[in-house]
DNA sequence: CGGCGTTCTTAACAGTGTCAAGATTACGGT
DNA sequence: ACCGTAATCTTGACACTGTTAAGAACGCCG
């Protein structure tokens, strides 16, 4: 995809329209703008992601840590993709419906495994000190601030907070 | 700045040319491409922000989660700068030098309180998951995926990976 | 069959990064 | 003091971008 080739600010509305070999205008009758189709790319992206985390995320034998390894793999399989799901919101419309619902049910995951149970998990330290963790280390990783080699270490990484979790959640 | 008020894909080498009172083309005579203008600027910004954490970081009074907390601040504060720093690898050159050692520089403050002493601290695990911490909090607040209202409940957050650091030194 | 909405095309606008050619300016060595 | 060289700037152009306007085909429903 041209998404992956070149990143999120590579993809022009011309390119997509000349790949899909109508001209440069057409993609106008379906999108709005240029924010649009990239909310709707990055809207199918956490989609993605969920389907990736879900499996894992009801599974009692799956620690935080196989789900943060399961994310990351899907960050380095689509680091265009994801780029453009996380980073810039020059490219994005954060208050994009389809978009941050889709956001939030992949959150949802995550605060299933990290949180306190019961409802409104949002404002819960745990699930969001994991996300935090986890995409921040790919953000890092992504733009070369830390060396890629280690990704080995990454389960020893993300365990350092399982400690502390526990601890929240007793209290 | 322009950058604060536009964001970094709002920065047009025109419109600075324009704001310097100069013309289209003169910035080509001090930076080979746009590029090395953002890289440059994202190089101050570590240095700036590694102003900021140096005194923290030599006090042994203050915790890691102190350092997180003026490294939030920071963020918020200049938030076009933060994103440029960290952001896209389309509008920085990350195999820049002065960039590179200047994200490096930053780094062995937050190395300093959350390793193990000694040098090679790089592929320490306690540094590089408080960075990510920091960082993918940083991020996850600015593109709107976790709630603003956590501001208050971030030096809790942060405290989370205290045990998990703890353990692992001691180890 | 007629009309309407969807999809498309072509053409144009302002804006962008970048380069080439040449003018201007500043400055150091003889 | 002068001359040459390097740094800096200007103008003009190229190819590209997002976006809009005006209108041409097309299918579908009454």
């Amino acid at each position: 995809m041209l998404l992956e080739r070149e990143g999120p600010a590579g993809v022009s509305l011309r390119a997509v329209a000349r790949q899909a070999g109508v001209s440069q205008a057409a993609p106008y009758a379906h999108f709005v703008g240029k924010r649009e189709l990239m909310s709707a790319i990055a809207a199918v992206g956490f989609s993605r992601l969920r389907e990736m985390l879900a499996p894992l995320a009801s599974d009692p034998a799956r620690s935080i840590g196989d789900l943060g390894v399961t994310y990351i793999e899907f960050a380095k399989a689509n680091p265009g993709l994801y780029t453009l799901m996380f980073g810039s919101r020059e490219h994005i419309d954060s208050g994009d419906v389809h978009l941050s619902q889709a956001s939030r049910q992949a959150f949802e995951l995550l605060a299933m495994k990290a949180g306190r149970k019961g409802p409104n998990a949002v404002d819960d330290p745990g699930p969001i000190a994991a996300w935090s963790l986890v995409h921040g280390l790919v953000m890092l990783l992504m733009n070369e601030k830390i060396p890629a080699g280690i990704n080995e270490r990454l389960p020893e990484i993300l365990r350092l907070l399982e400690p502390g979790i526990a601890e929240h959640t007793r209290a």
